[in-house]
DNA sequence: CTGTTAGCGCCTTCAG
DNA sequence: CTGAAGGCGCTAACAG
C-alpha cells in the first residue's frame, strides 16, 4: 500500500478526486439509456415524447445521487460556457464599477451565466492578454467596461464577437453602448433648480473636460438648454477638476473674489464636498444662503449635511443592460443606448423638504 | 446549395463560427505528429527530447496560425480550469471588496489564472446555487468573502475543497483565513496619539459591535493596551453606530453635555465624517481643539479638510495573499493570518505636518 | 521523435 | 423510447 501512491497518480497533475458521479450512472441507476437521460436532463422531453413518469423517475435518480452534469464536457461539446467576460480599466476605482458589476452579476444570473472578470489596470498589453484570454475560455460575450475615459479603442479580437461597450463609446459606432443619459441629467437638474425660483446667479462647479470624457460637456449642454428654455441665464463655470481638493480650492479663492452666488450645480458628488467645505469655512450656510445640487447620486451624497440634491448615476440599470443588450444579441440595435438619470432628492436646494 | 443550410446547421444551437484552428492543424503544417506538438505545447520539451529546432519550428508555426489552444478540451482533460471561484456577499459596497478584489486579480494574474464572481446578496439560496455553480464549473479553488459579517458559516460544498476565506473566519478554524490585524491597528492608532503627547482626555467614536463583526472589539482592545502600556488612561467610548449620520448626532448631543475633547480615535473613516462635521458646527478645529484619528484609509480619508490620519486596511495585499495561499495550497497553514494596517497620515492629529 | 489507441463527459444524429 | 456511433480538442501511455 505504501507503494501505491507514486503508481496511481500517473495522470500528471491530474487531481485524484473520486470521479464524479456521470451522466451514464444515472442512466443506468434508472434503467434508461445514456440517451433518454441526456434529452431529460436538458428538458427536451416533449420532443422526443418521454413520459412523464420515466423523466420524473431519472431526475428522482439525479437528486438522490446528486448528480451534476460536467460543464467542461459540456462546454466542448456546445461550444459555449454560459460565461460572460467583463473587461474593465480599474474594478477598485470605488462603487462605480462595482454597482455596474452588480447590476450585470444580477442579470447574468437571470440567464444562469456566471461572469469572468479581468482588470486591465489601464494597460494595452494586459488588455490584449485578458482579452485573448477570455476569448480563449469561450465565453459567450464579452462586456467592455470603462470608469475613467469613455471614448476607447475596442481591441480588435472583439470586433466579430458579441460585445457590448458599457460607460463608453467607439468611434465607429458599430457596437452596442450602455451609457447615461447625461445631458438630459443636465436638464434635470437644472429645471430642479428652475423650479425653486433659481434663476440667476446660478454657477456650474467642474471644467467641461475633454473628448475622451463627454460626460461634462454633455451635462453642461443640458444644463443651458433647460436655461434657455426658461428664458433664464446661466452665470458662468467655476472650473476645476473633479475631485475635492481642487473644487474647495477653487470655490475658496472665487468667493474671495466675488460675491455669494445663488445656487451651484457640482458636476459630480465630490465637488460637492469640496464646496460644502469651502461653504462652510466662510460661515455659509446650504440652503439657506446657496443652493447645491450635483451628480452621481453616490454614498457621499447622503453623508452630506444637509445631504446634497444629486441625479443618481443609473449604474446597476447600467449594468444590467450590458447583458440583457449582449444575450439578446439585439446587436442589430447597435449604437448607443442611454439610461436617465435619477434625481435623489437631499435637502440641499432651497424650498425642498429633505 | 440552397438546401444545403438545413443540413448543415444539424448541431442544434452550435454557433456556427469558423472552426478555429486545432492542435492537428499545427501539426500537419509543422510536419510533426500530434503528440509531439502537444509537448511543445505544454513546455515539456525536455522529458521528451525534443530538438530545440523542431520546437522552434512548430512554436512558428503556432504563431503563424494564429492557434490558440482550446480550453474547454483542456479543462475537460485535465479537469482544472486555471480559474478562481470568488464567492461574495457585496461585490457592490464601495471601494471596499472592490480593492479585495484588485488584488485577487493581479494575483491571480501571477499564476495565470481568472476570477469568477458571484454575488450573493447576503442570500443564503443564492449563495448555495453559487457555490454549485462554480463547482461545476471546475473552479480549481474558492475565495470566501466577505464585507459585513466578519464570522460567517461556510457552505459544506466547501469544506472538502480549496477554499480560502477573505476578511472572515469561520468558528471551526480548519480553513485558512487571510484577515486585518485590527488590535494591532489599534494599538498603532493609540501610540500616535500618545506619541503626540495626548495622553488624557482621549475618546473613541463608535460601538464595539458584535461577535459576529469582531473589528470594532479588536481595535478597540489594541487601543486599551496601548494607553495601558503607556500609563495612560482612554476615557472612554461615545458610542454609535460607524456611518456619518449617526456619529454626527452623537458627537454633537455628546459635545452638548460635556466638554472639548482632546482627541478622538473614530473606528472608521465615516464616523471621521460626521466627526468632522459636528466639530465645524461647533467652530472646533482640526488639529488645533481636537486632534482626530480614524480607520480604514479610504478615499474618504483623504477628501476631509484637513486630511485625517487613518490606520489603512491592507486590501489589496489581503486580496493578493489570498489567492497565494489558495494557490500554494499552503492547506496546512491553516487559521487566521492577519496583516498590518498602515498608517497614512493627514494633518489631523496636532503636532503633524501634513 | 511518430502513430496508435484511449478517454475526459456530454450531445446528437440515425436506424430501430 | 433504445443502442450504437461519431465527435468536440486535447492529453497521455505505450510500443515502436
Amino acid at each position: 500500500v505504501a507503494a501505491a501512491p507514486a503508481g496511481n497518480r500517473g495522470e500528471g497533475t491530474l487531481v485524484a478526486r473520486s470521479r464524479r458521479t456521470t451522466l451514464l450512472d444515472v442512466a443506468k441507476q434508472a434503467g434508461v439509456s445514456r440517451t433518454t437521460a441526456s434529452y431529460i436532463l436538458n428538458d427536451r422531453t416533449e420532443q422526443m415524447r418521454i413520459s412523464e413518469e420515466t423523466a420524473a423517475r431519472v431526475r428522482a435518480v439525479m437528486d438522490e445521487l446528486e448528480y451534476r452534469p460536467n460543464r467542461n464536457a459540456q462546454n466542448l461539446r456546445r461550444a459555449q460556457t454560459k460565461t460572460i467576460g467583463v473587461i474593465s480599466d480599474f474594478v477598485a476605482s470605488g462603487a462605480f464599477s462595482s454597482q455596474l458589476l452588480r447590476g450585470a452579476n444580477t442579470a447574468a444570473r437571470r440567464h444562469d451565466h456566471l461572469l469572468m472578470i479581468g482588470e486591465t489596470l489601464g494597460d494595452p498589453a494586459l488588455e490584449t492578454l485578458l482579452v485573448e484570454e477570455l476569448l480563449d475560455r469561450q465565453v459567450d460575450g464579452i462586456i467592455y467596461l470603462t470608469v475613467s475615459a469613455s471614448t476607447v479603442h475596442l481591441p480588435d479580437r472583439l470586433r466579430d464577437r458579441p460585445t457590448v461597450l458599457l460607460n463608453c463609446v467607439d468611434p465607429n459606432l458599430d457596437v452596442p453602448a450602455i451609457l447615461p443619459d447625461d445631458e438630459a441629467g443636465g436638464r434635470a437638474a437644472a429645471e430642479h433648480l428652475l423650479g425653486a425660483g433659481l434663476r440667476r446667479d446660478v454657477w456650474v462647479v467642474g471644467d467641461a473636460g475633454d473628448d475622451s470624457a463627454p460626460a461634462g460637456q454633455n451635462r453642461i449642454r443640458g444644463i443651458r438648454q433647460a436655461f434657455r428654455d426658461a428664458d433664464a441665464d446661466l452665470a458662468g463655470i467655476i472650473e476645476c477638476s473633479w475631485d475635492v481638493q481642487p473644487a474647495r480650492a477653487a470655490l475658496a479663492t472665487w468667493l474671495d473674489a466675488r460675491h455669494v452666488p445663488s445656487a451651484l450645480i457640482c458636476l459630480n458628488d465630490r465637488v460637492s464636498l469640496g464646496v460644502y467645505q469651502a461653504l462652510a469655512a466662510r460661515g455659509l450656510a446650504i440652503p439657506r444662503d446657496v443652493s447645491v445640487i450635483s451628480f452621481d447620486g453616490s454614498d457621499l451624497a447622503s453623508w452630506l449635511d444637509p445631504q446634497v440634491s444629486s441625479l443618481a448615476l443609473p449604474l446597476t440599470a447600467m449594468g444590467d443592460m450590458a447583458v440583457e443588450v449582449l444575450l439578446n444579441a439585439d446587436h442589430h440595435a447597435v449604437g448607443p443606448l442611454m439610461l436617465p438619470l435619477l434625481l435623489q432628492r437631499g435637502g440641499s436646494v432651497i424650498g425642498e423638504d429633505s
